[in-house]
Order: C-alpha cells, then structure tokens, then sequence
DNA sequence: ATGTATTTCTTACACTCTCTCACAATCGAT
DNA sequence: ATCGATTGTGAGAGAGTGTAAGAAATACAT
C-alpha cells in the first residue's frame, strides 16, 4: 500500500510516498480468525463515525481511506492494497470512511477478540504498536509530500511510490497500473483533478513517462521523475536498502 | 499538544486540529522508571536517524517534532506540550528530530525497558498501541488542515486548536500564548512566515483576534474564528464533547 | 455488435492565492 | 544605545484553481 509504511533507513532524503511490503505476515498470523467479507466497488467498509468493531486485511481488490472536510473536500489518507491492513488505530470509532474501488476481499477481525488474543499473547500488542506506527510514518510521510511540495513533486513522488510498490510485489518497476481515478489521485495529493491530469500531461510531453490509457503509465525515465519529485539527489540505491 | 489526538465523536465535521488531553497517565503510570532529562532551548532532543533507544515524555517547556526535505524545507509534525509523549511510533532510528522551543524537562523511558515489560504487564502494549494511535488521528487531522485549505483557514485551525487545548487545562480559551516563532507555526501550516505574518494581521483587522505582543493571542469572536477555520456550521457544541 | 448515454479525462483561459524579494519596524540582549 | 534577530508590510511574479468546453473511455441499452 501507499501508507503503511515499514520504517527504513531511508530518513533525511526520503522524497517519495512510502510505498512498502507491510509485513503484515507477523500480524495476520497471530491473530483470532478472520472471517472473509467481500465488498463490491464503490461500496464503503465502513464509515467515519461507524464503532470501531472490525480490523481488517484486504485480500484482493483495493480500498480507499479517505476523510471529509465540512465543505466537502475530500483528503484521501491511504490506498489499501492486498495485504495492508485498514481500520487499525480506530480507538471507538472510525476516524475515516474507508470505500472499495473495485471489488474487494477482505479478512475481518473483531477488536473485541483482539484485546482477548493480547491478554495471552505478549507480543501482539507491541505487533499492533508497529503496525500502526508504520502508518504513523506513512502518514508523515504523507504530509510532507502535501504540505510544502508543488504539484508536479506530488505526483512524480504518487508515481515513484507505486513504481515501488511494484517492484517489491515482483511486477514491473516501469509499467504502472492506476486502479483509482483521477479525482482520487487528487484528494490524495491534495491537488485539484485538472492540476492532476494536466501535470500528467507535462510528464508525457516531457518523456518522463508515457500514458497510452489514462489508467496504464509507463515510466520512461526513472531518473528524471525522481528529480521531478524532490530537488535532492536521484540516488537510486536509496530506494532499495529496504529489507 | 497539537497533535496526539484523542479521538471523540466528532467526525465529519472536524474543522481544528487536534488538540487534547492526552491521556498520558496511563501510560507514565505503568511504565518501567523515567529518569529525567533536561534539554535547554534550541537544542534536540534526539536527531532524525537517531536510534530510537528511548520515549520521552514533556513534563515541562516545549517540544518541535520536525522533518526536513532534501531541499531544506522543513516541516514540523507536532509540538509536544507537557504530558505529551515524543519518540513513539519509532521503529528502529528516529525517522523525525525533536528539539526543544525552550528549556524543557523530560522523562525519559528506555524502549528496551519497554518491550521487557510488555511482557509481563499485557495491557501495556495495547495502551502504547492507542497511544499511537492517538498521534495518527492527529497527523490526520493536520493533513486535512494543510493540504486542502487556505492560509486562513490553516492558521484559524491552528488557534482554535490551541484555544480548546487552553480549555482543557482549564486555562483561557481566549487568552492563547504561542510560544513558538511566527517560522514555527509557517513551518507547522505549510505556510511561509509573510503569510502567516500577513494572515494574523487580516485577523486583526476583521475584529477576530488581538495581537498586543506578537506571542500573545486574544481570540475576540471565536465563533467568527471557527469559521474561518472551514466553511461548514460553527456549532460551538462541536467542541465540547470530548470527554 | 452497434449506437447512445454517461462518466471520466484533457485542454484552454482568466483569475486568485501564495510565494518571492525587498525593506521597514519592532523586540531583546549585550 | 547599539546590534542582531524576529516580525510586519508592500509590489510583482508564479503556480494552481475554477469554469467551461471538447475528447476519450466506459456502461448500458437495444
């Protein structure tokens, strides 16, 4: 996923959304039983607001975290890929509406049941203190990528995140996928959907990736879009040193 | 603090940034021993990559919780206020650097000491896990406030905020101390420092606030102020329910 | 399959907001 | 009082936004 992040030495010079394998293995192991529930697209998990009962690990599909502001505008927080878990650190209830974007399969794991697992297993809770602790960092990382960076840094930043992502997952390090819209990439960056599609544009016309169909991008220069997504240094070793 | 959030009922319409009480006596209280630590202003409490060897917790002055980009941009994540808890959520090194705002007492608590015990006390790790938790709702929350929403907006959150965190300890909610320089709260926003500058004195002039010295706050209408803060109801009620 | 309707994506242009740069004013410490 | 650091203010430039229109892709019916 995008937010779970597993910490790594990457620190002073980390310039792209943490896109990381969740070691979620650790976690799923050790815990009760997990029912399957599936959703289908655009159907919500839960809702912001909704009591905490369920943690859950998507299996297959992909979810998106996402809040809502008063006005409406809408901060997408994380995309949930198979393998992450979502609805960890609801204390009572959800702080965040959690949406498939496609069909999605999920294991479900009552809270309840949780703190019963803890009370015999000592290292659970200090396995739930990681794992959401790496989607502290992910977070962080997140807002820094928000906050003070322009837009063609986000996205470049979006792209490299998900270029990981891909690597890690044995598949192609250039050949990006993009299941969720344009709208969605937008209130993840904190950008509008123009700004989006029109800084897509510039990559294209810059070489920097091609887009024969909107959802399918192909990285063209690795290098250069890491330049794009922060004024540091390329390095390209900094993105393997993950265990 | 600004940012460890403890999570309460309010969810779509949270419009401030977290600001609670923390909770933290809960957690100092089965915690193994904390000797003391005493860090005198503008210097750190511990480094971005430092090994994460120890949790502290404020017990008086302040604490900035900051990261850098390659460029020098800088984003501070949190200031830490007595009772809040700084260096959780690491995992292996510290992946933020903390430095003290002014001269600051601390308690310090070893990790090692921590995880021996988890072992024995099973709730422990469970309360470290909401305690994370905690500061993840509230690294939310200022991603909501920086990345969407004007420097208005920004800056309005950021005082209210700190006028509920006045509320609290029972201190002024109106008469609010910033301890921090005007590159701090820039920094924090996601904003320049001619912004912010300029945005309090818009305030000024609209009648919301008071600026006698510039480390001194007056909120005048606090409801004006909240919707400043987002373009959603006022509703003072909203403010009011934690527990 | 074909065609239509709907949604999503792209592009253009005017406008707004924030940033940058410059300098003045204020505050604090020596 | 003087120096240095912090804060405040103004003008111009740049980046992103919003509106709106057109193009492309998808869904859905026949």
């Amino acid at each position: 996923m995008l937010a779970t992040s597993h910490r790594t030495t990457e620190t002073a010079q980390r310039r792209h959304l943490t896109a990381l394998s969740p070691r979620t293995d650790d976690l799923t192991s050790s815990l009760p039983e997990g029912k399957i529930r599936v959703v289908s697209a655009k159907e919500h998990v839960y809702r912001e607001g909704d009591p905490a009962t369920h943690v859950y690990c998507v299996e297959a599909g992909h979810v998106c975290i996402y809040r809502v502001l008063p006005d409406g505008r809408r901060q997408i927080i994380n995309f949930a890929y198979p393998g992450d878990f979502i609805g960890l650190g609801a204390l009572r209830e959800h702080a965040a509406s959690a949406l498939a974007g496609a069909k999605t399969r999920l294991k479900s794991f009552p809270v309840a049941g949780l703190q019963e697992s803890a009370r015999h297993d000592t290292t659970l809770g200090l396995r739930l203190y990681t794992a959401v602790s790496e989607q502290l960092a992910a977070a962080h990382d997140l807002l820094m990528t928000v906050s003070h960076r322009s837009a063609s840094e986000r996205l470049a930043a979006f792209l490299l995140a998900l270029s990981r992502r891909n690597g890690r997952r044995g598949e192609s390090e250039c050949e990006i996928v993009l299941p969720m819209t344009r709208t969605d990439i937008a209130d993840f960056l904190g950008l509008t959907i123009e700004t989006v599609s029109r800084t897509f544009t510039k990559f294209r016309v810059e070489g920097l990736i091609d887009l024969e169909q909107c959802i399918l991008v192909t990285i063209r220069d690795l290098e250069a879009l890491g330049m794009a997504a922060g004024s540091g240094v390329p390095s390209e070793q900094q993105l393997k040193l993950a265990s």
